[in-house]
DNA sequence: TGCGAATATTCGACCCTTCGCATATAGTAT
DNA sequence: ATACTATATGCGAAGGGTCGAATATTCGCA
């Protein structure tokens, strides 16, 4: 395979490697969304969804219908909602070995969620 | 979803979001291999290569076996390589598009490849 | 046309990753 | 022990990503 290509794909990988888009991602399967509904059930800063959804539009994962005032965001190939139920997967599977290591990675104490 | 899962998850594609690391998981996909013969396949400098592995490791996405005096990487869990797989799959079906972007993203001439 | 709402883009600061180089560790053999 | 091979780690420089704040664009409506 030829290193364009695989640099291409690692392109792919990287615009999914943000908690964010992931989070936007997940809440895109199987439905539409507009940036105001993803900014909300995020609870982020408007400019800052923006900035996630412009890499998610240029690596192409997700595609953008505009309506009116609004735009309407959803994932472009089910082949990669595939993926993240995947890791889904992978991480049920893993669950206790993530936790371990999710305990090394922030090596103190996990801040309690709210 | 907790947040502190979204961002391991998020760190698992960081790890796979390189050209050479998806190079080396593509290369042990069904087999194992040594640290000398992914430097070897790949052309790329000893500690290079040993620190992606690092990555690779700490993520937990391979596993290391050591044998006198060598050390040799395996996939942990075929479900990556399943993502590996639905990964070329979507590029197949977007190959054209994928072209297209290529070029623009480098977007002059892109240097031959030697 | 002008205004307000929804979304996008730009900018600068900070941080994290990657690379090459140098060095360290671990194992084998003599 | 010494020497040699295989692999790992530490370090500094360069590059790229992420964030918040400010600004720009686009659309609908009066």
């Amino acid at each position: 395979m030829p290193d364009s290509l695989r640099r291409f794909k690692a392109d792919i990988f990287q615009a999914l490697a943000h908690p964010t888009r992931i989070a936007i991602m997940e809440l895109l399967e199987g439905r539409e969304l507009s940036a105001g509904e993803l900014m909300e059930k995020l609870r982020m800063e408007q400019a800052n969804i923006s900035q996630h959804l412009a890499v998610l539009r240029a690596k192409q994962l997700v595609v953008n219908r505009k309506a009116g005032n609004q735009v309407f965001y959803s994932v472009r190939d089910p082949i990669i909602s595939k993926v993240l139920a995947l890791m889904r997967r992978y991480f049920q599977k893993h669950l206790k070995d993530t936790m371990e290591l999710l305990e090394e990675m922030h090596d103190s104490v996990i801040p309690p969620e709210r």
